[in-house]
DNA sequence: ATGAAAGCGCTAACAG
DNA sequence: CTGTTAGCGCTTTCAT
């Protein structure tokens, strides 16, 4: 059961191993007929290049890392709200990972833990990774930037909340996307509308935010008091918030929740207070994740293109792959993905008066 | 930015590579004192193995890799609909690699592909991982079971299908959680209990059915035509298939779905006819998924341990872990975790009469 | 266009 | 208890 390795393809080509590996890595310099019958003799045995000699030796190590903060991304699953963030951004990089022959690994960090600078240089140092996506709020992080930066492994930061150029990065705009729900609100007619915040850790939540108040600024519409309560992205949360909306003397006609599961439970409070959706009042959500149709009506909400922006920091890492130091730095990118407003049926116009 | 290798840290200590070799990876024969100065020289330079050099050279990857298949995952998390079911398992995996400093990929394969020989062939070889978690289906899939044992890759089956001795599985007793919750439908004194049937390409969805119907029989109850309505796991089709069931001449008083998310299909159908849950119609679910929280009332649903599953078929590889040949084959374990009914608000004894 | 030789950083056998 | 010597399977030079 010994594995096969490139010797044995070679002597049964009758090629050199150099020739071997040449076609194996699809490097120029090899005449059709060689390649053939390098082929033929690597599908007759089985080959497949060993991933550990070719990282030990070469410059590729064909492993693309994603950075998720450990302690958020247990909670996470564990409370088993919400895995669905990094599942995404599993599905793009996996699927460009799978195309490029490229391995994914998902390690978590404690991006802020008293040993984030050993844990990452090791990790780091025991990887070898040819890019490391970064992921909120771990993109952020100073030190983990550094550790990177020092190891000069190229990385790409997901969804930001600083800008500063550390590195390229894709994100969508969420005070747009804030803005542009908030604006369908009043589009449809609404002009009392509460807003329920994200969990403050991540800093999208502040943007949804600013998008909501900018919008009802530019309306000339007031934000009353109570209007906008504090939710974590948890259905509870959004559960609670909601019946403090729903139980103003001159409760607001629409809820914007900063993601679907708060959204839910604001469908769910507005349940048992026997308002109907979007009837008595209108609730949109934000992520577009899987629970945004579980329910009737199903949820009005904005798509963020996570699985896209994955796999476009995958591509970019792999396109540029190459622990070779005497390549430039790729120049710092700043992509930004378009989100899109889904209109499904918890949100109509209001009951007239 | 030469990356820190065992020469550097053996020479700040003073001590030989071996010995470094040996605190590295905690082997015996190793003076407090000796240890103590490596210790400090690796510390100080920042020194963490390299993992393809250790695996190159040594009997051991330090890679654990669940194979999932790669259609049914991805349709899973492009429809967004229970990617969850793979992140439980990477959660419970994922705990045991951090801990003993493994690392895990999560690996699709294309379980009934033409190239499956090839594509599972390579995977190993390129990877060598010390062990293999098999998620159904691929679990059940004779080829991949082949390569494996050709490979010499030990690997751990989770909810097998067949129980043919391959190999060492864990599993729970799907026809018993469905017996038992079916009981718990009649100890609340229901009699007339519809039922869901969850994706036949599943070997669960047949056993939940299995308990279901055994445990109608052992009460004497009958299943009356229709009363079984196939499904598919998704909110869609336990919305239609509750649909059916309700407007059945003489309809069930509890519904009994074999997914969450079908659960909640059939409490949104119930809503629409207007008919309460629990009052009108009790609901239970399986699976005791996110969503299961995410309805008012909340689901009575059964837990799967499925982070438990994985933890210990972790630990299990882990704890093996050696390509050494000569090792006896570990004898092939079975281990049968205990399912729980969780008792939540769905369910609830029927309106008297 | 092809090949020979020299490591990559580590662990596995042995010596001492 | 500690150190020496070979490789592991590949990619990199550098020849040819």
């Amino acid at each position: 059961m010994a594995a096969v390795t490139i010797y044995d393809v070679a002597a049964r080509a009758e090629v050199s191993i150099k020739t071997v590996s040449r076609v194996m890595n699809n490097e120029p310099n090899v005449r059709p007929a060689m390649r053939e019958r390098v082929l033929e003799a690597a599908g007759a045995l089985g080959y497949a290049p060993n991933l550990s000699a070719r990282s030990l030796a070469g410059s590729r190590s064909f492993v693309i890392a994603v950075f998720a903060d450990a302690s958020l991304t247990l909670d996470h699953w564990r409370s088993e709200r919400g895995s669905d963030y990094l599942s995404r951004i599993q599905l793009g990089a996996t699927l460009e990972c799978r195309e490029a022959g490229y391995h994914l690994l998902v390690e978590l960090i404690d991006h802020d833990g008293p040993r984030v600078r050993q844990e990452v240089g090791a990790l780091l140092a025991a990887l070898k990774p040819d890019g490391v996506i970064l992921t909120p709020p771990s993109c952020d992080d100073e030190i983990v930037l550094e550790m990177l930066d020092k190891a000069g492994t190229p990385y790409v930061r997901l969804a930001p909340e600083k800008a500063e150029a550390r590195g390229p990065r894709i994100h969508t705009d969420d005070v747009a996307a804030g803005r542009e729900v908030t604006e369908h609100l009043i589009g449809l007619g609404h002009r009392r509308i509460g807003f329920i915040t994200g969990d403050s850790r991540y800093g999208a939540s502040q943007a949804r935010r600013e998008g909501y108040v900018a919008a009802m600024a530019a309306h000339g519409l007031a934000i009353e008091d109570g209007w906008i309560r504090e939710g974590d992205f948890t259905f509870e949360s959004g559960h609670a918030a909601a019946q403090a909306l729903l139980s103003l003397p001159d409760r607001p006609t629409a809820i914007f929740a900063s993601s679907d599961e708060m959204a839910l439970g604001a469908v769910a409070a507005a349940g048992e207070a026997d308002i109907a959706v979007p009837g008595g009042v209108s609730v949109a959500g934000f992520d577009d994740s899987p629970v945004s149709r579980l329910s009737r009506p199903q949820l009005t909400t904005v798509r963020q293109p996570l699985v896209e922006m994955s796999s476009l920091a995958t591509r970019m890492l792999i396109g540029g792959a190459s622990r070779n130091p005497s390549a430039e730095p790729p120049p710092p990118r700043d992509e930004l993905l378009p989100f899109a407003l889904i209109h499904r049926a918890s949100t109509a116009p209001p009951a007239a008066g």
